[in-house]
DNA sequence: CCGCATTTGTTCGTATGTATT
DNA sequence: TAATACATACGAACAAATGCG
């Protein structure tokens, strides 16, 4: 016997099923606010609530001034954990990548990269922060850390251009490894839903990896922040027959 | 330029502060709303806007009746895209696996997983509902389709507490291959936030994978839902030198 | 075990600001 | 510029859950 308090959540349920049902088209317009209180018997109060719980959850897309529309995505499918890259990932499904430097600069790296790196807390890193785009929206937000020590004109390298991966190369480390990446999921911070130009809170995925040299010594650490609704994650499972148990 | 405005930004701003610099403790308890109302000078709507961003953002956890606590979590690092099992993934960490069988029953597949399973939208398929928990708190939901024509006794296996991979192998396809993985994240439905214990709409990620014969056939399909602040995937990158451009 | 005070949840009304058309 | 539509904010009242005496 479920617990249903509160009419928000039967003007949410409404909505929903309206839109999974194609009733509502995506792109479509709503009514405004008004017209679905007046609809469903609710005050603004209890409307806007069951609105902002559809758009936290990517299901609508409300505009200022102009409206409550029903969203519609195009899902990037990114290939993970391979020798694929942003570029390549995206040319192969016919999307323009492109990307701009947010910043970079010369610090003193935050306790869990210092800790991920394995380097005392007070050891210099070159930190960038970038925005990688398909067809100009924004897909994601790479804040990455390199040891300073080893890249001495890597700030200048990447303002002009030059990938992380061809300064690593130029410095003799072509044949680095990626560790494992790890993979979460959270709702964005303020900053992230500035450069993702996310309209709210929404869930973003979070991923994390470590550079290192082919001997194992960590050179660099990259987070990456996807805009959850905008990206599929594709992991290939290499091996495997059964091995149950 | 950034065009901040409201004030229920600056309080979230002020508590999420708190919260990081750790001058409100994992687990710790806040002011009331009335309290907090009066020290920031707010009303209460903006204030519980405030609050209700950081609950969705998984800082914090409110209880009716009880008080809003700085939120306190035991992160499951699972391992993904290998040959290890939610049992294994567990036990190497200290967790005590542990499952319920939510549903069990013989129907027509919704059509994404027709789709994904390469058959006719009229086939019928096993479906099973569980939930995943660790030291008995629920932290992924499970949902599966499995060809009917070929596991006929299935429903009373898996209700007799065999594993999918059990019943797979006792009808000869114990070297079964997985597909690769997908992984999404958006905000949990309803009936995953009952399952999964989630106070409110918080974002979960979403697995997604198909089992096939060896031959590549598709035998079964599987989603599991995880409550995204109570898990971190690990993706092996195996292979890779370079190769970079 | 009951009852009550405390604390958060839901809902309404109302007013004003800001973006879009 | 004016009308429309969403955003923010305050206040108030009652409901529901919790915890304590």
């Amino acid at each position: 016997m479920p617990k249903r308090i509160g009419q928000w959540h039967d003007v949410e349920a409404a909505l929903r099923a309206d839109i999974l049902s194609g009733r509502l088209e995506p792109g479509a317009r709503l009514s405004t606010e008004a017209d679905l209180c007046a609809r469903f018997g609710v005050g603004r109060h209890s409307l806007r609530r069951a609105v902002a719980t559809l758009v936290a959850a990517g299901a609508l897309r409300v505009q200022q001034g102009a409206g409550t529309f029903v969203a519609d995505h195009a899902v990037l499918n990114y290939q993970i954990g391979a020798r694929t890259r942003f570029t390549h990932n995206l040319l192969s499904q016919g999307l323009a990548p492109s990307g701009d430097l947010v910043s970079a600069e010369t610090l003193i790296p935050p306790a869990h990269v210092a800790e991920a790196l394995g380097i005392t807390p007070t050891t210099q890193v070159h930190a960038f922060v970038a925005v990688g785009r398909a067809n100009g929206d924004p897909v994601n937000l790479t804040c990455s850390w390199h040891l300073a020590s080893l890249f001495p004109s890597m700030i200048d390298q990447r303002r002009a251009g030059e990938t992380v991966s061809q300064v690593y190369t130029q410095a003799g480390h072509g044949d680095y490894r990626r560790r494992e990446t790890t993979i979460t999921a959270r709702s964005a911070l303020p900053v992230e839903m500035r450069h993702l130009n996310l309209p709210d809170a929404r869930p973003v995925l979070v991923t994390a990896k470590v550079d290192t040299t082919r001997d194992g010594l960590p050179i660099g650490y990259s987070q990456g922040i996807w805009a959850a609704d905008r990206v599929r994650f594709t992991v290939e499972n290499t091996t495997m027959t059964g091995e149950l148990k």
